[in-house]
DNA sequence: CTTTTTTACGCAAACGATTTCGTTTTGAGT
DNA sequence: ACTCAAAACGAAATCGTTTGCGTAAAAAAG
């Protein structure tokens, strides 16, 4: 089974003109009489005539599609990067293609070398929590494929980025947390490859710092697959938890850490927030109705998605090389729920 | 600024052979001797050659690709089937490109006529809940586009379709809420011209009539968007809970219309379930977490998303057109949790 | 009534890969 | 020595579209 579309070539045959003269009557170009272009354009537009974009990406060599590499699309910071994302490219003429690398190397380099095989004009990466080595990304970037980097950021200058302010963000969490009286605060977070997780610990131990309070190293986990893992983050909060000094407070630095940790509570019947405190980064959009209600520090992941294709589709169109590489940082939001409200509730 | 990859024809000039011998060096053919093979193989790993697949789409007339349209990928249920369809697309060499109608017609439309202009061989469609007439759909499907229909169906024969029993599923989740003492529920579903909608509606009524229930058309809301529209799952509240005789109970028919009405709920300090007891579609995986924790009934997401793109590729491979249609009908879970259940809680 | 210009169109190449149909060379068979 | 076939490769068409160039006829200029 196969669907055949109308060519211009059939429109030719039809009219008894030659293919060009049909391009050409469609492009509405000068050297075509009226009386044929009417002819063409009223053929085209009964017989539902659309160009062959493959056609024309192997003629342009270019294709006005870009891909977006994230993790999971299953995850509402990417869900909504993405809609972001559309917004611009569909504005542009551009369209998306989406995949996942499901926190994985292999398939992460994989989707990488299939968008690269001309079938994208550039790609946005959100690089999984699995890469330490940023090599593959780096090759094809320096032969040509126009990238930008954003949320998870590839270690390698001369690209431009996406970002919050990871460890404003952080130190705010956590200040919040001290603020709310807490005293001995943990922190769970990704990948210790990630760009995010080294801010965001920094961010988190500033705040230590600036109240006094102690950074203990065994106060800190990081999650190997990002969460994608529930028994990764059920055994950091056993590790946590299972200490002669217990913490009171947890900063959890992502979405599917966050949930996973209130999980874990409500399985091992801790309370939230009297026997721990909790605050985490996360894009859900239910998190006011979570028992009880989370705080959250929540990234504009829709803005930072319309800025990355700004920025990548701006890049595509530019004549000239790229000098000036953008660190674009755009600002996290705290909001403060029950969850980490020591004293009332 | 462009990427510009190696083409058959740089090992060709590069080793002094013909475009023909590289590419038959690369494909095996038992024409080229050894050692050219081994020569070509080796210039080709080492500059990481990959055909180009805008190149073998024009000429093998096919794209290796399937399209996918969906209201949104934010979207637990979408998201999860899209994760069932790429497990198979992948594992039979396509790939996909994810497409969104937002619950509107329009966007549906120019969705279907991208795709349609030759860039994939078929597409998994589930409607938007604005699409009150199909012909668009039928027009292109008629012309030979191979597509197979998922969740939100289509309305006409001769094509498969992968769906939930949704009578039966609306008629356990309502009997439960029966069981468990709510003497007048409601129900809030989806726009009045999906056919989940009316099968969900049929199974309501028909567990009312089973329990002889009364039946009261008031009491059955619609939502034209779907639920993307928060307040219009608002006004159906206030229209419903504004009666005199208010319902006990309600039947939430998708997976934003639950999560708005507890949201409504909690804004208007309702209890769930004492007031108000609840039951809701939903592929969420932190319904456990929510206050109180939903009762669900959980559509196979997944399952789905793999059955119908394993039709759409049979379909794509096979040699004669297809004469037999398949109704797939993948059976849903209820989950029973407090918010329906109405007297200890 | 020529010559030049304009008008309106067709031819063919190009994009990258595959494939059908040659073509050349070598070696075996008679 | 002659035929024939196998082995190893190349030329060219093809997919759908655009575009530089060529060219016929018609119109304008001389």
């Amino acid at each position: 089974m196969r669907f055949e579309a109308i060519t211009i070539k059939d429109i030719a045959k039809a009219l008894g003109l030659s293919t060009s003269t049909v391009s050409r009557a469609l492009r509405d170009s000068y050297e075509i009489s009226p009386e044929t272009k009417q002819k063409v354009i009223a053929y085209a537009k009964e017989n539902n005539y659309r160009p062959n974009p493959i056609a024309l990406s192997l003629k342009e060599k270019r294709s006005s599609s870009i891909g977006v590499i994230v993790s999971e699309i299953a995850n509402s910071f990417f869900s909504q990067a993405i809609n972001g994302i559309e917004s611009i490219a569909n504005e542009k003429g551009y369209n998306v293609i989406i995949a996942q690398s499901k926190e994985e190397l292999e398939r992460e380099d994989s989707a990488l070398q299939y968008l690269a095989s001309r079938s994208v004009d550039g790609i946005l990466l959100s690089v999984s929590s699995r890469t330490s080595n940023f090599d593959h990304i780096k090759k094809l970037y320096d032969r040509g494929m126009p990238m930008v980097s954003f949320d998870c950021l590839v270690d390698f200058e001369g690209i431009h980025k996406v970002m919050v302010d990871n460890i404003k963000a952080a130190y705010e969490g956590t200040e919040h947390l001290i603020n709310k009286g807490f005293k001995n605060i943990a922190c769970i977070a990704s990948s210790s490859f990630l760009s995010i997780t080294t801010e965001r610990v920094k961010g988190y131990t500033a705040a230590l710092h600036k109240y006094n309070q102690p950074i203990q190293t065994n106060n800190i986990e990081y999650i190997p697959h990002g969460g994608l893992i529930q028994e990764e983050i059920y055994e950091a909060m056993d590790r946590l938890m299972n200490q002669k000094e217990k913490p009171d407070a947890i900063l959890a630095c992502s979405d599917r850490i966050t949930t996973n940790v209130m999980r874990y509570c409500q399985n091992k019947k801790i309370n939230i927030p009297k026997q721990l405190g909790l605050i985490g980064f996360s894009n859900l959009d239910l998190t006011d109705l979570l028992t009880p209600s989370l705080s959250v520090v929540r990234q504009p992941a829709y803005e930072m998605g319309r800025a990355a294709a700004d920025l990548l589709i701006k890049m595509l169109e530019s004549k000239r090389a790229i000098t000036e590489f953008e660190n674009v940082v755009i600002p996290s939001t705290l909001i403060e729920r029950d969850s980490s409200m020591q004293i009332k509730l």
